[in-house]
DNA sequence: CGTTGATGAGTCATCCATGTCTCATTTGAG
DNA sequence: CTCAAATGAGACATGGATGACTCATCAACG
């Protein structure tokens, strides 16, 4: 083995085929190992000798989507400026994995018995934190939990991707539909 | 046969079957035909008489999903009065099939290719229109599609479901934490 | 009480996804 | 070029869910 690079192990390009069953398991969540293997342009077999089993491949996937979500969390900077900003902010950076999200969101349910990634939960903490952060400054209604909010947060991240993904409305919209509605609601202001 | 009632067949209890199996596939939706029957009270062999495979007990699911939508949508009386009123009155009609039509929610995508339904679209239609009325009325505001709001209710509905059922609110919370957040959103308002 | 019809339990064959294995082929390293 | 290592294609056994079937049992009707 040289130490120059792992050239040829490269044939096999784990980011790229995480990333492509990402896509395609978004799109159908019951495709076969053998739909992700030609999806990402490799052999079942190759497939089975990187992730052994579906399990490891959804585990792979966690940990992306985990990964992912924290760097958006970075990205947004929650703790800078108004917690409303930092929303719009946040919304913004975390779109591009909302459907991967979507996704796991869904699985996450099957492995119910088990035990879950604590990403998840680190994830929650600082978006919890968020809103409490607006509750406390008064920028936030306090008669919504900031538990709620978060738990809301997903939900119209979910819907906001389904929908795009749906062609229902366009994916330019997606940060303002979902912020704005978040924020402000679906009744007009007159203030300000 | 006798005309008095068909007592004897109602061993077999259609509606109950599909509430059980509603109730048991909302909270794991890889359940066997086996555990549902079992769930049921009923045999897997009985259970395969009356619903031919598991499509058509999904099928038969969905028909009750959208009728109770439906109902509920009767209930709430979207056409009176002010259209935020008839949301709140919505949700709260509907809280009870949430957990139904979750599970149709997630599993319609697996039915990807076929056409699907001409009730939910229904469904959509009637929620969009409350939401376009409240637009018109200059109640709601414009920026935001009706169509994105009605999207945005079913995400919400379905995180408020789960967030219920995981214990992470409570459950006399629901309609107002739904509504609510739907309507008026997250931030403060100093107005009224 | 006998008949009729549905149920429950069990068996069986089938299908499909999966995981493992082998072998020929390809590709990069030396 | 030669060797090492990974890939691709295919075969194979396995397990689980499913659907169809049989047969004994049970309840209601006449």
């Amino acid at each position: 083995m040289s130490l120059m690079g792992y050239y040829w192990l490269m044939s096999f390009d784990r980011d790229h085929v995480l990333h492509v069953a990402a896509d395609l398991l978004t799109r159908k969540a019951t495709a076969t190992m053998e739909e992700v293997a030609r999806a990402a342009g490799i052999s079942r077999a190759t497939l089975n000798r990187h992730f052994t089993g579906r399990d490891a491949l959804v585990r792979a996937l966690e940990e992306l989507g985990i990964a992912k979500c924290e760097a958006a969390l970075e990205a947004a900077r929650l703790e800078e400026g108004a917690a409303a900003g930092a929303v719009r902010r946040l919304v913004r950076e975390i779109q591009p994995c909302t459907g991967l999200l979507t996704f796991l969101y869904s699985e996450n349910q099957l492995f119910e018995g088990e035990k879950q990634n604590a990403g998840w939960f680190r994830i929650d903490e600082r978006l919890t934190g968020l809103f409490r952060r607006g509750q406390e400054t008064g920028e936030f209604r306090i008669d919504l939990s900031a538990t709620w909010l978060t738990e809301a947060l997903y939900g119209l991240l979910a819907a906001g991707s389904w929908a795009v993904a749906e062609g229902r409305v366009a994916r330019n919209d997606f940060t303002h539909m979902i912020a704005e509605l978040l924020l402000g609601g679906a009744m007009r202001r007159d203030e300000s």
